[in-house]
DNA sequence: CGGGAGTGAATGAACGTTCACTCTGTATTG
DNA sequence: CAATACAGAGTGAACGTTCATTCACTCCCG
């Protein structure tokens, strides 16, 4: 009572202290199989291997998971970036990078199925839809950091003129990966196109390059 | 008892009585506000204006009712289907209807809510997965049909070199729907990408139109 | 001995499913 | 024509189950 006024919103991106991290990877499975809403949190708790008050103690709601889990892949994806920015070719290694996404290669299909979840919740409940946008937005800044490296542009130019192209990669991967699996020979012709498809934007923003113009 | 025995598996595809359809536009939104796990059997009786007892006699389960909501979907993209192929200029009456289609003017955000519903349930249940992939089997079938039509190649082969144009702009069309949705500017320059890109894949196939080769 | 980690029984609400029942219009019979 | 039988649409209380959430409590380590 006379504490001093609390905070309404608490900070949205917690630092995740690698119990919870634990806690979300043991969870990650049941919420794939079951979904966000079929999941109860006996399971969770249960997949967690403790208690169900114990767990309330780590997430207080459904929506701190959702968001938890969300910040846990954009860290992945920020360390992979990391990795492609750093390289001695970003654009080369995007492009790997990329195609292997495509290929599945980089993602289980239990992740798959989370991402799936996640994008029906995101419309949805606003809360969750916030969080995802802002996750988006974030991917796709990072490739156009990549662009502008590749270019030469300055980050603000590459933004504005391939802003578009790295939103619709990112809509292709995720497309792919949420997308029903195909039988094998019709499967795997999506994939070539689709690496086509990534190509054919890469290989227009390389064409970009100013010093370089044949 | 003494009855003969009865067939195990009733067929998937019941007729649809116009009473389920008009039952299933109204759960609806109750669906794509609060998921298909979220609503409960009480909440879509009341959706549909009468008691628990006797919405069970209509579906006598949850996937009846997802399997009877992709049905209908699927009815209503045939019939639309049959406008493009029987226009004078298939090609053309296509394009202009993906185009609408990604500019979101032939599908409420309420109908995208429960496309990214259904997309997340079928990976999580084998049974919808399932009824899904013959949907979207059926769909890219249709746009392999309109493309024999504009190229005079026979359905099989046109099947065999463009049915993977007709995955991915089924993939297109169905991540720009589900897709989070983008503030002003930025929405609308991946919109014009996205047709871009399918305009892009439509003029592939055109291209291919023997007679006519420049 | 103080506090963070962990327990699991308890509670009340909400859930899916069933079922005995009512109502209403239509056919059948005397 | 009137009485009766019947089928199907619709009801909502009732059942047992499961759920989210809380809390008094224990354990163990520094």
């Amino acid at each position: 009572m006379s504490s001093p006024a609390r905070i309404s919103t608490p900070p949205p991106t917690a630092p995740l202290r690698p119990r919870e991290r634990e806690i979300l990877a043991a969870i990650r499975p049941v919420f794939a199989a079951k979904g966000f809403d079929g999941a109860s949190m006996q399971d969770l708790a249960r997949a967690a291997g403790m208690s169900v008050g114990n767990f309330y103690r780590y997430f207080p709601s459904r929506a701190a998971i959702v968001e938890a889990i969300i910040q846990i892949d954009l860290d992945e994806v920020e360390t992979q970036f990391a990795l492609i920015v750093g390289a001695p070719e970003p654009m080369a290694a995007l492009r790997t990078a990329l195609h292997a996404r495509i290929r599945q290669e980089l993602c289980s299909s239990a992740d798959a199925t989370l991402w799936a979840e996640i994008t029906a919740a995101a419309l949805r409940k606003p809360e969750i839809g916030e969080v995802l946008a802002k996750m988006e937005g974030e991917i796709a800044a990072y490739l156009a950091q990549a662009f502008a490296l590749a270019t030469g542009l300055t980050p603000d130019v590459a933004q504005a003129r391939f802003g578009a192209h790295a939103r619709l990669i990112v809509l292709l991967v995720k497309a792919s990966a949420t997308h029903t699996q195909l039988p094998a020979p019709e499967g795997a012709a999506l994939t070539v196109l689709i690496q086509r498809q990534i190509d054919g934007l890469l290989d227009e923003i390389a064409a970009q390059r100013p010093k370089e113009c044949l």
